[in-house]
DNA sequence: GCATATTTTTACGTATGCATTAAATGAGGC
DNA sequence: GCCTCATTTAATGCATACGTAAAAATATGC
């Protein structure tokens, strides 16, 4: 037959978001892996890659992944550099800093749109789970737990902004954040503050107060961008 | 104090002096030719186009073709639809509100950062070049050299934003208000309150003051928000 | 030993081939 | 007629082939 030691080919149905199966086509197969292996750390940041290094451990051709690189740099997360291999990008405090920016003013201006959609307590209930989620794992004291929570609650509240350009380049920051705090979760403090600042952005939400919401999720924003820019600096992780 | 300066190598550079050198890469030559056909509107919007089609069109094989579209696809200038072909994404008026909501927003962090960095009048040549050019324009009644130094007025807004992501993101988006500017160009009011709003957004950068700048471009997008919608709805300009 | 010229290697960019599978078409039953 | 199912068509996704040019390695001259 055609196709010698190719191994699995699953036979599931298609499904468009499949976040937790494998996607069907290999090109969807290598964003989603070369996404995980660069967020897990094992594709260090600043390092170079061969095409076909990373086709031979996909157990794919270059082609999709090849693909699958062209659309992660358009995301930001590495550079294609001829001859020298694709680069997982750094991400510099200075880098953060500028990430930390554009993602205050988009996540202020999706809180602000959220209050001004007159959203019932019902339709709010997902993001409320967020906040719990989170006390939750204060109280429990389990970091990740509150990490995995504290994403939901910003990924609600953008969806709830109802803007999908907004969803769209969010995520797009989210996941460059996403690196710096898997190395800085540890050395933070326990993030009560955090939680009292989502409560009051909700309840301005409830109250349909655009203006308030927006302001004091800048807020939250820039003071969470201030303490991990600082523990960055503070402990010399000049790169991600 | 790190100075704002060109990125050559950003993933999408909106890079001005491509022109000058042929782009040597196939891919390259894709990309760019599909976004004159885009924006030329020679590839309407809402369109479908095999890549074997295009391939032909732009005398190179599928491989360059489909790598350009998957580029482009980031940049949210087209879809790849499996066998339905790429589809040229059309832009409805409610599109173009979502975006010009984060347009408003990502500009004015933009000029507020601006404000920030402390320019010297000297350094702020090229803008106050191209608010002369608008004036200039405006005397004139040209029309498109108005459209060419509004463009020019902004990028170079943000770029003195010293955000890199900044001047990445607004160009997506720009890309976009592009496409339904050329239509309603020609059918709106003469852009007369456009220069005046630059000027002040320009004088409170040279005061450095931040919160004014950030408010006064804010309010002249919002302006400019609501004026083409309404124009885009009245004409039935349903998509672009 | 060092710099420069020359060969060799190799990674990439692009073209091409092919199996797969969605969509289009047609056949057959009601 | 038209719904359902089988057949054909054709565009895609991926593998693979290959020329090119960059980089590495080697040789050469001083």
């Amino acid at each position: 037959m055609p196709l010698p030691h190719r191994v699995e080919k699953l036979p599931w149905g298609h499904n468009k978001k499949a976040d937790l199966m494998s996607p069907q086509s290999s090109s969807q197969r290598a964003i989603h892996e070369l996404r995980e292996l660069i967020f897990s750390g094992e594709l260090a940041a600043g390092s170079d890659h061969l095409e076909s290094e990373l086709a031979e451990r996909l157990n794919m051709s270059r082609t999709p992944v090849r693909e699958a690189a062209l659309t992660l740099e358009g995301q930001g997360l590495l550079e294609l550099r001829p001859r020298k291999g694709l680069r997982i990008l750094p991400v510099s405090p200075q880098d953060m800093r500028e990430i930390y920016d554009v993602l205050t003013e988009l996540e202020g201006l999706a809180a602000q749109r959220a209050a001004e959609q007159g959203y019932s307590a019902a339709q709010l209930i997902d993001i409320k789970q967020a906040m719990a989620d989170m006390d939750a794992a204060v109280d429990g004291n389990n970091l990740e737990d509150w990490a995995r929570a504290d994403d939901q609650f910003h990924r609600e509240l953008v969806r709830l902004s109802g803007n999908n350009r907004l969803v769209h380049l969010v995520g797009m920051m989210s996941d460059q954040v996403r690196r710096a705090r898997a190395m800085t979760l540890f050395i933070r403090p326990i993030p009560t503050q955090s939680n009292e600042d989502h409560r009051g952005v909700v309840d301005a939400i409830e109250r349909g107060d655009g203006a308030e919401a927006g302001r004091l999720h800048r807020g939250h924003r820039e003071h969470a961008k201030k303490m991990i820019v600082e523990l960055l600096e503070k402990h010399r992780l000049k790169k991600l």
